[in-house]
DNA sequence: CGCGGCTTTGATGTTCATCAAGTAAAGTGG
DNA sequence: CCACTTTACTTGATGAACATCAAAGCCGCG
């Protein structure tokens, strides 16, 4: 990843075609005189959970997790943003507070822009606020879509789902590094870190895949294809 | 359910506080010149998964499910809205075509408002543009964090669950008729039917609940939350 | 080097869906 | 309105799916 490589004008961003396409220059100098970039390292936290919401947060780069820490002090994650999502959810529209936590998993670069002036935006530009919400309606459908998908399932249609996701959505490979632990698959996919584990080695014994640590290559994705198909 | 009751002026419908509070009296007049208001049955349908998406549907009485039906035929319950929710999630901003089917689970009155009529609203005003995405944001937000809140939890939480939504969101009292067939319970909560009705009798002998068919009454509702919170 | 967290496998028991079978209730056509 | 059919409800018995417990190896990190 090149991390190195900050972007200091909107103008020029490459994520702009996203939901900024319509704005002016005029603007779009709005945001960009007062839009934050910065980069979260793996591990990093970018906001807890009661957090007080400033900005609108956009993953320019990298991959983080939303999650809940439960009662039992137990995480539970509620879903992984890829470059080009909005991250936070549609609660900076009905809340005041965060109501996940957000956590990069991988290096992560994210640019803050005030919610007000977003909200100015949407106030003042009637075009931008149909686009900006054409997009960020489409990623809260994906999360109730996902945990549906997940939830309907059993283990090993859930472990096929996730490297699916992983394979088609994020990589687009079907070889990659597995960004998150079995733990956290666990977490993410409503089961017990052993199974993860036992489903996993009884993919690679079953030839559908090859694993070494974290490493994993999808060696029959139309079998793992027909074994989420059928939950 | 006064269902005689037609409001045919949005300048007098009690609901106006919702989203509409801060539209002009000509504002208002492009809605209530085109919004349809129709009565549904208990039991029929209001729209399809895949239909085309019209309108924006605004319940404002009764009581309706969303639902998705699998591959193997089932059904699967997303949510069940209540008076001043608007039906159909936000898909209505990101696809062309519903994609969950609706039907009313008690006589329900729905407002159609032809969606390009909203959509030139939130271009031309953007306060109300902002409240608008205020409470839809809401309830896709309110979706999310239901079906986790259910999926995290076992058999009797779940029905905890269920039981003190409908007491507690619906109809404000421990006194109740359940609106929907233990079959649709367990659609909603991911479970069996037989194992919907076990459960229920187990809280019955357990001086939990008081059940006589579909009428329900919460006798320990103290002891059901705890019941809930507990998992 | 040693500690804690992650990973792995096996054994065990719990939770739950499924099957079966019967009763009650609710539509449906004559 | 009644016989008939279907759908909803209920309980018990069985087995499958899954979490939990236990124990050991592994790895990174201070």
């Amino acid at each position: 990843m090149e991390l190195s490589h900050k972007i200091n004008n909107c103008k020029e961003c490459i994520y702009r075609s996203w939901a900024f396409k319509n704005l002016s220059d005029n603007d779009l100098k709005q945001i960009n005189d007062q839009k934050k970039e910065r980069l979260f390292r793996k591990g990093e936290n970018i906001c807890f959970e009661g957090d007080e919401i400033l900005s609108f947060m956009y993953l320019q780069n990298g991959l983080v997790k939303l999650f809940k820490t439960e009662s039992n002090n137990k995480e539970h994650i509620i879903s992984i943003a890829k470059p080009k999502d909005f991250i936070g959810l549609l609660s900076i529209f009905s809340n005041t507070k965060h109501i996940y936590s957000i956590t990069a998993i991988e290096d992560s670069i994210v640019c803050f822009v005030d919610l007000n002036v977003i909200k100015n935006l949407i106030k003042t530009n009637g075009i931008f606020a149909l686009d900006f919400f054409e997009k960020i309606s489409a990623v809260s459908d994906s999360v109730i879509k996902t945990r549906i998908d997940i939830n309907t399932r059993q283990l090993r249609g859930r472990i096929a789902y996730i490297l699916l996701f992983f394979a088609k959505h994020i990589y687009d490979s079907t070889t990659f590094n597995l960004p998150i632990s079995r733990k956290e698959v666990a977490e993410l996919i409503d089961m017990s870190t052993e199974n993860v584990i036992r489903v996993l080695s009884e993919f690679r014994k079953d030839n559908l895949l090859q694993i070494e640590g974290k490493n994993i290559e999808i060696k029959d994705l139309k079998r793992l294809e027909r074994i989420f198909e059928l939950g």
